[in-house]
DNA sequence: TAAGTATTTAAGCAAATGCTTAAATAATGT
DNA sequence: ACATTATTTAAGCATTTGCTTAAATACTTA
């Protein structure tokens, strides 16, 4: 692997350069893996709708627009965003359609939901 | 409260939406300040950056650069988004600017540290 | 004080985001 | 078949994002 080197200063440990390019390119899906949850975590408004599906299981774009106060469609296509990544599916019950999170792909926003459920303490 | 309603099939459960507010409007600051730290971090870059700097304890722009092999004006502009949120912090060493990441405040990131740093089973 | 290095800042611009409104699908009930 | 409800889709538009290049700061050393 080669090293571009911007940084000519004297103390810079290549070495330590090289092994962090190494152990990166090592992980490289798993970062954009990562990167698309935290993206799409990454909007309290889609946030809100993680945190509502763990709570209630299952909700529809109708239910959450009523809960967030916002509209229809722009609840829809924040819910299309999540599906399309692969963090929920849906059910559906006649004309309802159920969304659901997918629990195995969103474990990490488990230690996210616990912490927004705590308690701040008042400085 | 007051309740818009836009959902007018029966199932609707009118006491568990406005349930869903309540907890929503309580934890209301706790969102914001979770969805501050993974808009930060919803950016490969700057999650790569995150996790460069809590493997390494502490880098300079210059050697992020040289490992993301990115310009050095776009990593500053990173660093400088992340430092704004407060999830950094600098030192000075002569004309070098080290930065680490400040622990109390990005925590919830440990989590998303050892999933990617976790090996994937081969499908 | 002048030159060199590390970093930040600013301007410019293409691409992405997230809403709104209006129209299209899908399922139900009359 | 027709009207109603739940949802999605699409077009339009203002805002934000994230780079690039060039210029400004900050510090060091000759």
């Amino acid at each position: 692997m080669t090293m571009e080197i911007t940084c000519t200063r004297a103390q810079a440990d290549h070495q330590q350069l090289l092994n962090c390019k190494n152990t990166l390119e090592r992980m490289d899906d798993n970062f954009q893996d990562m990167t698309k949850l935290l993206s799409i975590a990454g909007s309290e408004v889609r946030l809100k709708i993680l945190f509502l599906l763990n709570m209630e299981d299952e909700l529809c774009p109708c239910d959450i627009a009523d809960i967030l106060e916002m509209s229809v469609p722009a609840i829809s296509q924040h819910i299309r965003k999540i599906k399309d990544a692969g963090f929920i599916s849906s059910r559906r019950d006649g004309q309802t359609l159920y969304y659901s999170l997918v629990k195995d792909k969103t474990a990490v926003l488990d230690a996210v939901f616990t912490t927004i459920k705590m308690v701040k303490k008042t400085a």
